[in-house]
DNA sequence: TAGGTATTGTCTCAATTTGCGACAATAATA
DNA sequence: TATTATTGTCGCAAATTGAGACAATACCTA
């Protein structure tokens, strides 16, 4: 990580979304030795693209390459600049000798928000952090500086995306029930749907593909499976 | 403009919104002898909120304070970094002696929308460049580097806006009527919209105060004026 | 002063969409 | 074979939307 390879002042964080367990959670990794809590997030390189550096971020964390990814806003207040936590991560880290004086800058981030299969995830740590584990949305650990704020904000986007991109799938594998489908819509929306209602819109969009049966072994009727296009 | 007064590699655009003549219009600035067409933008400073910063621009050329303003999306790529263009703006204003290299280096630019009251403003050109004006955002000039492609996500999100925020009024004056009120959707939606239904969803929305009637003159029945609250 | 005209505010009616419950079909189990 | 939980779909009422129609109005013209 030397000094000239990223561009100063710019950084980049990832709200990473995943479902299971009826409940939407987030990627959260935790700091060596500091009890700090931050979103996966990362520097650009000086002859790469903001997306492109934001996808190599997300590639390191869960090993997944073609993740549905939207931009949704950056965060620029003075306030958020803090050196002393910075500080704090370099020193319980005892990172070789080089010059790193401009992690201790003002920082830019550029904030995107991810939504992938949960099931496809093991989640990787880095070298400065501890761990890299899933949270529930609402049940998450203080984050450092503005990240909770950031978190919000993505919460907010998604809720009023998801009404109009069909969004919803990319939170779970290839090939669901309509049930499936329904629990992640209210897990983003906070609010319980009816069931007749969501089936009809959902299938009145035309891009929902009917599949073979699913047989859970339970005592009645078997869904559907449904994937998108 | 001293090198350190500014944040490196970040800059920001705006695409400020005016309502004239049906049309809806946005401000663009030409550099002094060099055909170079942009859209208003600046750096932020060191000490600066970056959203203030942008506040500070619009100041300047719209002399405008309390501006409705949104932040969209934030540009990223390598591919907009062109050196050669930044270098032919410097040269053909003969700037005094400093340190401009941190002018050529690339930048990643926040950029956002504006919505004023075109008869509110006298666009303000800087000392770079040889006017500001209002063109039609359907007979743009061409504008330099990616800023083409800004106004036209500027405009994808604001349609996608109108529908959710009521915020077409901050195109018109304080005292509007519904007619006009009507013409600023059109023109952002780009399609016309029946009389009757937009009255009744307007009004519905229970935000528009009807006041006294204007009289225009003409030989009909005169309609009222309407603010937002 | 009476009639003409363009525009406005509102209404009506049909078409469409939505909310909500109900029913038959189904995949096990007892 | 009866039971049970769940699914796919339907029906109906309520709400929303699209489009035209009509009376009221402001001013002009004759």
């Amino acid at each position: 990580m030397q000094e000239d390879d990223y561009l100063h002042h710019l950084a980049f964080d990832s709200v990473v979304f995943g479902f299971s367990g009826e409940k939407l959670k987030i990627l959260v990794l935790e700091y060596h030795n500091t009890n700090l809590f931050a979103l996966p997030g990362g520097f650009v390189r000086q002859d790469e693209n903001l997306n492109d550096a934001v996808r190599r971020g997300l590639k390191e964390r869960t090993g997944l390459d073609n993740i549905y990814l939207e931009q949704f806003y950056t965060f620029g207040d003075v306030a958020r600049y803090k050196p002393e936590v910075m500080e704090r991560i370099i020193r319980a880290n005892e990172i070789p000798d080089q010059d790193l004086s401009w992690l201790l800058k003002r920082f830019v981030s550029v904030a995107y928000y991810a939504l992938i299969n949960f099931d496809d995830v093991v989640p990787v740590p880095d070298a400065l952090s501890d761990s890299c584990a899933w949270y529930e949305v609402d049940r998450l650990p203080p984050l450092m500086l503005d990240h909770t704020e950031i978190v919000e904000k993505a919460l907010e986007t998604l809720r009023d995306n998801i009404g109009r991109k069909l969004v919803g799938g990319n939170l779970l594998p290839a090939r669901f029930t309509m049930k499936e489908l329904q629990h992640v819509y209210e897990a983003i929306l906070g609010e319980k749907l009816h069931r007749g209602t969501f089936q009809r819109k959902m299938l009145s969009t035309g891009v929902l593909k009917r599949h073979e049966k699913q047989y859970s072994g339970a005592a009645n009727k078997a869904p559907f499976l449904y994937s998108f296009e």
